[in-house]
DNA sequence: CCTCCATCGCAACTCCAAGTTGCGATCTCC
DNA sequence: GGAGATCGCAACTTGGAGTTGCGATGGAGG
């Protein structure tokens, strides 16, 4: 029952985002009460960093393939991939919504643009040491570089991301590092 | 009387965001009845769109110092500097909310980031005309470029904007268009 | 098989904001 | 000084959030 509510949850949230989300349509949705998700949990908040919390995942591989330009573009479209699967989409339209007010959805992104880049960051230290980037390059503002563009296009301009978008913006990380803009 | 309300519209916008914004608070902030706002206008979307027309500037001024890293760095500040201020603020808090799932105010952002990269382009071309970058480098993807990871610390990583951040804007743009990332 | 306890469905609430309507007061312009 | 427009005000309707009490159901243990 608990996966019914939550799959309802996603894909409301898929159509009518945060803000026309209501518990009424997600019981329904899920062939159950309104009281019953009440009772689970205590508000649409909750509900939604549930949704959140279930599709989330922080555990992506870490490639070390030997050149940063591969591993770059391993990540960019591990990323691709990720945001344009189903709950990739729908966890982005919750995130960037009015919901991203309440704390609790806010750890979400948290933990998404914060603990990803933490991981990620390996494959500069290891360009570093291989002596590809030069010494004192700023890992986690490589990542970030990677992950601006990518992020810029799916939320502002709104144009579909696809593996050109990933290669575009490896190569961006990857000419901004060599030049040593990242240079602390 | 209008400009007070919409005075009292952005403020409240800048304190509740979109999802906190109610017709009667925007009323009587403004010590105006809540009837005589709708009268005006006939819903949330619209006043918020009015409010953001207002305070949108796409007339922002195109450097040209002959230097295309002194442009690029020109032209970040001068987005950093508007995005920081109170109405850019608020412009921003707005656009990025459930708001945006309205035409009215997705319409504002369009214009925000079409307009404005397609005046700023001329930066690029000038660049490319000068020899600075490869002939067949796409201008508007410099500009985008620039933009990103501004907009990605702002909205994303949250943490205050500020020169460094522009500077680092526009070396990473510098840097990738030299690289000929933004070749067709 | 039967009882007990937990869970669910259901209806009926309260509360609050969106948006509407009718009317009386006021202000303005000619 | 009168007509038309604008505003204040109170009283609605509608719809979703969240709550409560009660009755039905269903599974586990004796």
């Amino acid at each position: 029952m608990r996966a019914a509510v939550l799959d309802a949850t996603l894909a409301e949230l898929a159509d009518g985002g945060y803000a026309g989300l209501t518990i009424d349509k997600v019981a329904r949705r899920a062939g159950v009460h309104k009281t019953t998700v009440y009772r689970r949990w205590p508000n649409r908040e909750r509900l939604v960093a549930d949704v959140l919390g279930e599709h989330l995942t922080t555990d992506f591989p870490i490639p070390d393939t030997g050149s940063l330009a591969d591993d770059l573009r391993a990540l960019a479209q591990a990323f691709v991939a990720w945001v344009t699967s189903p709950p990739g989409r729908m966890i982005f339209t919750a995130i960037y919504s009015d919901a991203a007010r309440f704390t609790e959805i806010d750890d979400v992104r948290r933990d998404l643009f914060e603990y990803g880049p933490r991981r990620a960051k390996l494959v500069v230290e290891r360009a570093v040491a291989r002596g590809e980037l030069p010494v004192g390059t700023n890992p986690v503002a490589v990542i970030r570089t990677l992950i601006a563009p990518i992020y810029f296009q799916l939320t502002v301009v709104s144009e579909p991301v696809d593996e050109h978008t990933a290669e575009q913006a490896a190569g961006i990380a990857l000419a901004a590092a060599r030049a040593g803009v990242f240079h602390l």
